[in-house]
DNA sequence: CGTTAGCACTCTCTCTATGCGAGTGCTAAG
DNA sequence: CTTAGCACTCGCATAGAGAGAGTGCTAACG
C-alpha cells in the first residue's frame, strides 16, 4: 500500500463519510485535487477493492468502505482533530458537579458523550465481581421507612428507600447496621443478595429474615429492574440515512436495549482505555452497520466501568476518538 | 343515532382496530352478521361520515373512526374487558416490594403497564408544589462523602450522594442536619434549590455556603439532569403500520421527549381518576395519530403523579383501560 | 511503463402509462 | 326501507423506457 493508494483510500472514506453514498473515480477526481484524471483512480480503486478495503454495492455503483478499510482508516490515516473550545469546557464542566452517584454519573456521561458526538451513547457499570462492600447502613426514614445505603470500594454508593414494619425500632436498625458492618465488609455487592449468614440469624432474631429480604433489594439482587447498561442519545440516528427504514432503527434499538448485549459489548473492551469497534468486530450479526469507541473508566485502580459512543459505522471517527478521549481524562481526574 | 347505527360504527371501529385499514362496505357485510346487505351498509355508512363520527381517506376508500367516532366508543360502545388471571396477578405482584422511592416505583409502573398492554407508557412525577419537605438528613458516607436525605410528606424520598471537602467533619454534618430540619420543614421541595437563608448563614458560618450548593442537588434544582417524566416500552410503537415511515417514529420520539410535553399532558389530566385523551383532544398537532389511557396516582390524598399508556389512536381501548385501571388500584391499595 | 481518453456495458433510479381491485354514490326495482 | 346494479374514482402495483453514474477494458501517449 504506497502513500498514494492512501490518500485515495482516505479521499474515499472522508467522502462517503459526508455524503453517505457510493463514491465514484470520475466525482473523486473533480473534488480532491489529486492531479489525476478519473481513469487512473479507476484502476487505484480496483486495487483497493481487490484487497478487501473498498466494496462495490453492485457492479455499476461507485465504492465504499469496508471494514477492513475503515480499520485501515482509523489506525493509520486518520488526522486526530482536537475538539473545539466550547466541547473541551462542556465536557469539563460535567464533572464538577458534587454528586458521586454511580448511577447518576454514569448517565451523565453518557448523555454528555451523546450531546458533543451527535451520536448514542453507552455506559455501563462495573462488571458485578468487582464492587466489594465497604459500608452498610441502615437509617430510619420517616414512619415505617428506612433507607438501605452500601458504600462500595469503587468509592461510589447504591442504596434503597424501603418500607419496614411498624414493630422495628430505630434502636433496632441501629442493631442490625451493627451486624451487618460486621458481617458483609468486603463482601462483593452481587453476593449481598443471596446472603444467609447464620451469625446474622444469631444476632438479629426475629428481625433476621426481613434484613434478608431487605439486602436482596440492593443492586445486583434480582429485584434490582434499573438496567445495568443504559442508552442516551438514541434519537440522533433517525438523522442518518442508513437508518431511513424502521426496520433497521428497531434492530438498532432492539440490539441496545437488550440486557445482554451492551453488557457483553462494552465488558469485551477489558480494560483497553480507548478502544474502536467497527461493524462486523462488533461480532453481531445486527450490528453490521455499527461502530463503537469506548473508552474504560476507573476509579482507585479498578474497572469501575464502560462508556462508548455507538453509531453508523460512517462515523466521524476523528471527533468522536478526540470526544471519548476526553471524556475519559475528565472522569479519571474526577473519579480516578 | 339509532341502535343499528351504534351497532355499525362498533363494527368499523372494531375492525379497524384489528386492520389498520380503512373499512369497506363490503367487508363489513361479509365480515360480521348484520343481516344487511352492503348497499344499506353503504347508506349507514354515509350517514355516520356525515355527522363526523367517521372519515373518508379519498373517495373511494373505505371508512376510518375519526376522533369524534373513537370518542363516541369509548364512552357508549365499549365492552369493557376484564384482564386474564395472568395480567392481573402480574401487576399485583409488582406493588409487593418494599421499595418506597418514588422514581424506582413510577419506573416500575411505567415498565409495568407498558408489559401488560404492548404500548408505551409514560409516568410524571408530582408538580413540583405538591411535594413538601419533611425531614433532611446529611449523613457521613465513606471518606469524603455524605447522603443527603429528603423526605417528603407524599411519603416518598429524594436523595443525593455527594463528596464534600475534607475539613467538614462528622460533627459538622450533624450540626447542619439539624439546622437544615428546623429551617427547612415543610418547605416546597422546589423552593430548597434556591434557599438562602439567613438563619442558616448564622448557625453554620463557613459551611453555608456549601450547603447551599448541595440542597440545589435536590431533586427541583436545576442542576437535578433526572428528568420528571420518563417512557417505558418505546419500541412497541415499531410495530405499528401507522409508524412505518421514519419520520412517524421520530415525531414521536421528539413528542415524548420533549420535556414539557409529557408534563403537560398529564398535568392536564388534573384529579381524573381515569382519563382518556384521543387524538386532538392532546392538543398537540404531532400527536394527531396518538391517544393515551391516563390514571391519577395519589397518596396521602395528594396527587403524586400521574401514568398513562401512550400509543396509536387506533389502539385496544377496552385493554388499555381496563389495564390503567387495575394498576391504578394497586397503586392506590399499596401506596395511598 | 505509468497515465489518460474513449467506449461499450451494467445497474439503479425515476418517470410514465396501464390495468386491477376495492370502494363509493346514485338510481331504480322489489 | 332494502337491495341489486352500474358507472365512476382512487390508490397501488407492475412494466417499460430513459437518464445518469459508474465500471472495466483497450489502445494511444509522453
Amino acid at each position: 500500500m504506497d502513500d498514494r493508494k492512501s490518500r485515495v483510500l482516505a479521499a474515499v472514506i472522508d467522502q462517503y463519510l459526508e455524503s453517505a453514498e457510493p463514491v465514484g473515480s470520475r466525482t473523486l477526481a473533480r473534488r480532491k485535487a489529486f492531479g489525476l484524471s478519473a481513469a487512473t483512480l479507476r484502476n487505484e480503486l480496483a486495487d483497493l477493492e481487490e484487497w478487501g478495503y473498498l466494496d462495490k454495492p453492485h457492479t455499476s455503483a461507485g465504492r465504499v468502505p469496508s471494514d477492513k478499510g475503515y480499520r485501515y482508516y482509523v489506525d493509520r490515516l486518520l488526522v486526530r482533530r482536537t475538539l473545539t473550545a466550547q466541547e473541551a469546557d462542556r465536557i469539563r464542566a460535567a464533572y464538577r458537579a458534587h454528586v458521586r452517584e454511580a448511577t447518576w454519573f454514569l448517565h451523565q456521561t453518557a448523555r454528555l458523550l451523546s450531546g458533543v458526538t451527535g451520536y448514542p451513547a453507552v455506559v455501563i457499570t462495573p462488571p458485578p465481581p468487582v464492587a466489594r462492600l465497604l459500608s452498610l447502613q441502615l437509617l430510619p426514614m420517616g414512619e415505617g421507612g428506612a433507607a438501605l445505603l452500601a458504600e462500595t470500594d469503587t468509592g461510589l454508593v447504591a442504596r434503597r428507600v424501603l418500607s419496614i414494619p411498624a414493630d422495628v425500632a430505630p434502636a433496632d436498625l441501629a442493631r442490625m447496621t451493627a451486624v451487618l458492618s460486621r458481617e458483609l465488609a468486603g463482601m462483593p455487592l452481587t453476593d449481598v443478595a443471596d446472603v444467609h449468614l447464620v451469625n446474622l440469624e444469631r444476632a438479629l432474631g426475629r428481625h433476621a429474615a426481613l434484613v434478608e429480604e431487605l439486602l436482596s433489594l440492593l443492586p445486583g439482587g434480582d429485584t434490582e429492574q434499573a438496567p445495568l447498561a443504559t442508552v442516551e442519545g438514541f434519537d440522533t440516528l433517525f438523522g442518518f440515512p442508513e437508518f431511513h427504514e424502521v426496520e433497521r432503527i428497531r434492530a438498532v434499538w432492539a440490539l441496545l436495549t437488550r440486557d445482554t448485549f451492551v453488557g457483553r459489548l462494552l465488558a469485551g473492551l477489558g480494560d483497553e482505555a480507548l478502544a474502536v469497534r467497527i461493524g462486523e468486530e462488533l461480532a453481531e450479526a445486527a450490528g453490521r452497520d455499527l461502530s463503537l469507541v469506548g473508552a474504560t473508566l476507573r476509579s482507585g485502580g479498578h474497572v469501575l466501568g464502560h462508556v462508548a459512543v455507538i453509531g453508523p459505522r460512517r462515523m466521524d471517527y476523528g471527533h468522536v476518538l478526540a470526544a471519548v478521549e476526553q471524556v475519559a481524562a475528565e472522569w479519571n481526574r474526577a473519579l480516578g
